[in-house]
DNA sequence: GCGCTATCTTGTCGCTGTCAAGATTGTATT
DNA sequence: AATACAATCTTGACAGCGACAAGATAGCGC
């Protein structure tokens, strides 16, 4: 096992550079926004050439598909989280998966719209697609376990979810995005529940 | 007035290049999508040099802008598009406009992405401004005369519009995106009155 | 010690957006 | 009608980009 000082300024052979890289990539992501999102970029930011990335990548566009793949997973982590802190009935819980949902999307917008408004990150990808789709089906079930039972209300709960994640994500929602967490919170909390039938 | 020929092969001023590289700028982010989204490309395309679009527009990102003022023009209209084949009560006139939200999405599924899902444009251009908050405002509005009272109810018709516009621009909403549009419109409209209090 | 392979660097290519300078055309003035 | 001026478009250049090829370096099994 090699284990590199920590101060060794610039071995030849980084270590864990696919890591490196992946957080790299993510700060530029949250910095420069996925218009401006470089390449080069990263691979200054992580201290290596211009060239490096390629061989733990292959290109940008599988980069960023791994980075959307482990960014699917903590979108959904931020869904348990929020459903960990709410009460146990099947209509808390659903409603709380959306409010993680929405979570996700305002404490880290630019992977957000990695996620969802990108089609850079190569979605045919096996893993990313069993990511993604793992992310949202398990807000869908909520529904079913919360009463729902036809097409149209699995389909509400994920647009409500979102609709509202997308516009406050994107800062277009100043009525809702302007209030104190708990008071929005409870106004969500509100509108995710119309998706359950009458 | 100078009033060229059309079959004047190349005249060294165009007559109306600015309406010209929007056309071929739409018809580009149409084909390539935003992310491979070229200025030289569009040139090519209007058959111009690669630097006559900045006499015009400056840069990129100013003709993004334009395109986005006018795509949320057309947006606007395919709502009142809707709206003018729907029953005139109000209920009825707010899930046509949401219906027709969601038609532009899904026709111009490039252009809605300009629209809400990139940072391109310049949001804080007054013109794009205005045709960007008068876009959803509608919406919002007609919720109002349905019977709607709170921002929770206002909230909830365009998340619940855009939530269901972005997914299946985005082809990521398989069960509804398949249906045939008499049935799926049914369903939308099963969704969109959801957003009405109870 | 030796060879093999993975890792990283350097250099290059075509493409991109932007700027500067020059060429062409339309229009107003005299 | 001739001239000056302004608008329009082209050509050429530059740095930054992603991708590729070739070479340098380092770890690892033998």
């Amino acid at each position: 096992m090699s284990n590199p000082a920590p101060d060794d300024k610039s071995p030849y052979h980084h270590g864990d550079l696919r890591q490196a890289l992946m957080a790299a990539a993510e700060a530029e992501l949250g910095e420069r926004g996925i218009e401006a999102f470089s390449l080069r970029s990263v691979a200054k930011r992580a201290g290596v050439s211009h060239a490096a990335p390629a061989h733990h990548f292959g290109d940008v566009n599988r980069l960023l598909t791994a980075l959307a793949t482990e960014g699917f997973r903590q979108f959904l982590a931020a869904q348990s989280a929020r459903e960990a802190a709410a009460a146990p009935d099947a209509a808390s819980q659903m409603v709380a998966a959306g409010l993680g949902y929405i979570d996700f999307a305002m404490q880290r917008p630019a992977l957000f719209r990695l996620l969802w408004g990108s089609r850079r990150p190569d979605f045919t990808d096996a893993d990313l697609a069993e990511a993604s789709r793992a992310s949202y089906q398990h807000l869908v079930d909520q529904i079913g376990a919360a009463g729902g039972r036809t097409i149209a209300d699995e389909t509400a709960v994920w647009a409500i979810a979102h609709g509202l994640a997308d516009l406050l994500c994107a800062g277009r929602m100043s009525g809702i995005g302007s209030l104190a967490p708990p008071e929005r919170d409870r106004v969500l909390a509100d509108i995710l529940r119309r998706a359950l039938p009458r």
